[in-house]
DNA sequence: GACGTTCGTGACGCCGCGTCAATTTCTCTT
DNA sequence: AAGAGAAATTGACGCGGCGTCACGAACGTC
């Protein structure tokens, strides 16, 4: 039986985690990842400057947590979406849909006022690539897919899914993104097959 | 008639520049782009620290100064390739093959060597983006690609592209790329019309 | 050759970095 | 309840990079 015991330590620990975490994405959306210091982070905050260094490394670091989070909170779903799938279609059209909705919704926090277009993955980031490309393959196995290069295609698909991620951010609806990639991945699918 | 007057300042003018770009190339390359300091590739110089400032506001914008440069080298090989393009075929094939090819030619010095995954588009890189939306506009015009919206396949191709890169730099052969690529697109396409 | 302009130089003040000894806060034992 | 020990917080400190600027050298012009 793991006890978490929550102890008095413990909580505060998770809290103060919060805390940087919390300032760290008001400050990274303020003033952009680039031009923000750990300063400005931990002065967004009650907490001395050392104390920071016993949660993160560096900005960085925190920037990398702050992306695990939101890949953990999408991952299960779109596994979901994927192993209900009983058609390309399906499998497809929830996967993009999902994915585009989620980042719609997080809009405002992703919207870091870089100057120019900017993209970095963090580890929980690969690694839900690579759950999509394991659902891809048992998909093929299960014969619902029909059988391509897994990895090529993955690659495809988080690369088209990506891309038109900034063209919802920049206003086109879900469903439109949605349709268009769907149609692309599913004729070209059944065209090499 | 722009006389370009080489007189003996502007020479040494575009030299340091150069000078700049190279060690900044290499130490990037070196050292990571993220760790590397003004004060790193200014080192690697002959030239005082002051006179970086003369030529670069940041260490960000010369990184832009090297994407730039790059997408330069490469965008008139790309327009031609798709402006003689007489079948979607070709127009797509040859696109990804140019692209492709040309990253791997610099392997290199794209290497850099990151801790994780990252990506930054310079404006001549968004520029790119909006030529091959140009093409893919004419092309339709022109009757050799069927109509699709050029917005959002413009958005495919690049995401589908720069993922597939890595790929390519991680060993896949670059024919194998492109002609995955090319079949996707190309299908989804038919079916879509 | 003399004047005006442009450019290279490196020292300077400022600030963020990561560390660490001192201190506070919590936990566990008796 | 008290006290010892462990763990976490604090902020001051030294280090180094940042961008600037007054100075002098190099250059173009007449």
């Amino acid at each position: 039986m793991e006890e978490p015991k929550a102890s008095r330590r413990d909580l505060t620990k998770a809290q103060n985690r919060e805390v940087i975490l919390t300032a760290a994405r008001s400050v990274f959306a303020q003033m952009g990842f680039a031009k923000a210091t750990v300063r400005d982070v931990i002065r967004a905050t009650p907490l001395a400057s050392g104390t920071f260094y016993n949660y993160f490394k560096s900005k960085e670091e925190v920037y990398q947590a702050l992306r695990d989070e939101a890949a953990l909170a999408i991952r299960p779903t779109l596994r979901q979406a994927r192993l209900a799938a009983e058609t390309q279609e399906e499998f497809l059209s929830s996967g993009f849909r999902t994915f585009f909705a989620f980042l719609q919704s997080r809009q405002d926090e992703g919207a870091v006022a870089e100057a120019s277009r900017f993209r970095m993955d963090s580890p929980e980031v690969l690694a839900g690539f690579a759950e999509l490309r394991e659902d891809l393959e048992k998909a093929i196995a299960r014969g619902v897919f029909a059988p391509v290069d897994a990895g090529l295609l993955t690659s495809c698909i988080v690369g088209m899914a990506f891309e038109l991620a900034q063209q919802v951010k920049a206003g086109r609806e879900v469903e439109d993104a949605t349709r268009f990639a769907t149609a692309l991945v599913l004729g070209g699918i059944n065209a090499a097959a």
